[in-house]
DNA sequence: AATGAATGAGAGTTCATTCAT
DNA sequence: TATGAATGAACTCTCATTCAT
């Protein structure tokens, strides 16, 4: 949350903003909305009251719900750009090192709230959404698989990781990161059975198990 | 399905069925609406017209747009209460076997397409449904998950698999499938980059790897 | 209530009843719910469910909601029909004991609590029904305020009333008590200020010294 | 009404108006609609029209149509408050005087169309609204019941009053003017067999032969 | 005579969006 | 830039009424 929520009350007066501004605000607000209630069931009226401005304001910055919807996924999918692939480049390290290093990447970044909120609206609005998530996947998930997919064939050249079926299609190693958001979707807010700690420990032992040279 | 949709022509005339069958004719056509627009973009007249009467209709069967998603969950997600836990028993079985038992069970559920949509509508209407989402996990995967987590711990005893941090959390044995799933779901009608054949070898691959005694 | 309300159970089966008796419950039925919600938000099926019937039932005897009401309503004004006029014809009675007879006559009436619930329907519903109160009014009032009024006009003439300004409109003579009745039906539930009993006291008083010869 | 009914015309333009003067308007609507039709009959749409707005329009300023008719009530019911008790405090006054000018203040009041119309929704409608019509008898009525009996009793006092049934419960000293605006209600358009005027000599009458002193 | 299933016509309400200011 | 007022379109749901049995 780049400036906190702004909720409005009712001493508040008008506050002029430039529109980068605003629309930062805005995107804030949306997020929580479209990520608590769906896009459909979201509604501008409660996305102004939490950006603290009307319901009209929000048309001073965007054309359509619709383009605050693309404007939230482009802003929120964008940044995390700049992470360079994940797996380290081959260099002398051992394998325990590399897989370590590469899951606790992933992990972390679930840290900061906006990515699992961006990933779970991505899931339950993906079908709105085709173009966007094409290109989100052009620009961010592709570039990244190809980049990973490299360095673990160096790796198996290398004869530090095995050949296997992981890492002929090693985006799958993703997956029980995956299903653990998955489920923490369904659990809602009761319990998981499962912690994230837990999660990255039985991730990175799969890893090795699976990439381990034998 | 029972007879393929039934949408409404201008000379068909009314049909009179019997509130059970009508309520399956409601519920197909509610869980195609419901898991291709989400809960609160589908309308009840769309699913009335899908199943082949008036949006007034829907309400001689059913109280709200809410009860009928009710009884779609309730009725998708029950029948499948049959299988019983899906490790094969500790037999003498060998580790490739059952794993490979284990894994096809899973993926050949999911040729029913009632499966995988109901599976996608729990996913991205999780938030509307806390309690059924309770209910379906209370009935169907806890008791599965026990029973599983049980047979594994036997396999453990017997030495066929060796203890891990996966035989610990059994559950994440699916974890590849989830994340194939939610890869479809973000992919949509786009060409996935994994078949579900190819996973479903990889999947195997590595829970083997996982748990095969060294 | 002829025959007690025959609020439908799971377990009763159908009933045939010839048309009339049918009626009757149906019109029971229909004076508990016109009078307790008006005829606009009283329901077919409510009064159906309290006659112990399905909705289409009520079809088989009326061809209309309206054509129930107009049925209540002349079935529930006309048997008053009998009572000949209120005031006792002049024999040699002093004004104490006619006007004790009249006034008692009136509120005796109100015990039958369907009397009570046709006035205030009639009161509430009155827009919905000109024709309806016209002959009401021609049938029932008129022919008593005229033989009323001959009454009194002949009781002037001997001398056991005084002529006064109540004589000449003598209809009015009800006031107290129509008001009791407004009164009832503002207050609901709530306790009325003032008794029946007690407002029948103060009518009598006040014919009294209206109409006692000075 | 402040400019006569404002019916939409094709042509017509939106018109922005303050809200304060809007909820005027709608008001005045719907007291023209829910006395007419009364409330379950009466539509958002008709009072829309008359209004002069779009039926969504009413819900800018109004959060249901049970808000307008409370407020409505709210509206109609307060600003007689003003009224102080309506028989003049015992000066040196004779009763002929006395009576007069309370009787004539009753019925001057009923000159003003809004007063009669919120009355007769008051009678038809109070099933709907058994607090609004507390928090009316509360502020309105039983004020003014408790300082005109206080008056009664000091009248009584005084010898210009004799004591008698009524002024023990003087409220009922309403009376035929209660009846007469049923007889309207019942009457409808047709010809009242008394007029207004009539009335309010028979009522006079009656008040002092029941408090004259002998 | 009776009913369960079905419907057309509307009702109240919501909401993205526009307009005048 | 910002807003309060306004609206069209759509939605859920209700209800008197009809139909097939």
């Amino acid at each position: 949350m780049t400036s906190g929520t702004r909720q409005k009350t009712e001493t508040q007066r008008r506050r002029y903003l430039p529109s980068v501004e605003r629309k930062r605000e805005i995107l804030d607000a949306a997020l929580i909305e479209f990520s608590s209630h769906g896009y459909a069931a979201a509604t501008i009226e409660r996305i102004a009251a939490r950006a603290g401005l009307s319901k009209a304001g929000i048309y001073a910055h965007y054309k359509s719900k619709d383009e605050v919807f693309e404007d939230l996924l482009e802003t929120a999918l964008t940044p995390s750009l700049k992470d360079d692939g994940m797996l380290p480049a081959a260099a002398g390290a051992a394998l325990p090192e590399v897989v370590a290093s590469y899951v606790d990447q992933m992990y972390d970044r679930l840290d900061e709230p906006i990515v699992m909120a961006t990933f779970q609206l991505l899931i339950t609005e993906s079908r709105r959404t085709p173009e966007l998530i094409r290109r989100w996947y052009d620009r961010m998930l592709e570039p990244r698989r190809i980049r990973d997919q490299a360095a673990v064939d160096e790796y198996v050249g290398n004869g530090i990781m095995r050949h296997s079926a992981l890492t002929e299609h090693f985006m799958l190693s993703a997956a029980p990161l995956v299903m653990w958001i998955v489920m923490r979707m369904l659990y809602q807010d009761n319990d998981l059975p499962l912690s994230l700690e837990q999660v990255r420990e039985v991730h990175k032992q799969l890893l090795l198990d699976a990439l381990q040279p034998r």
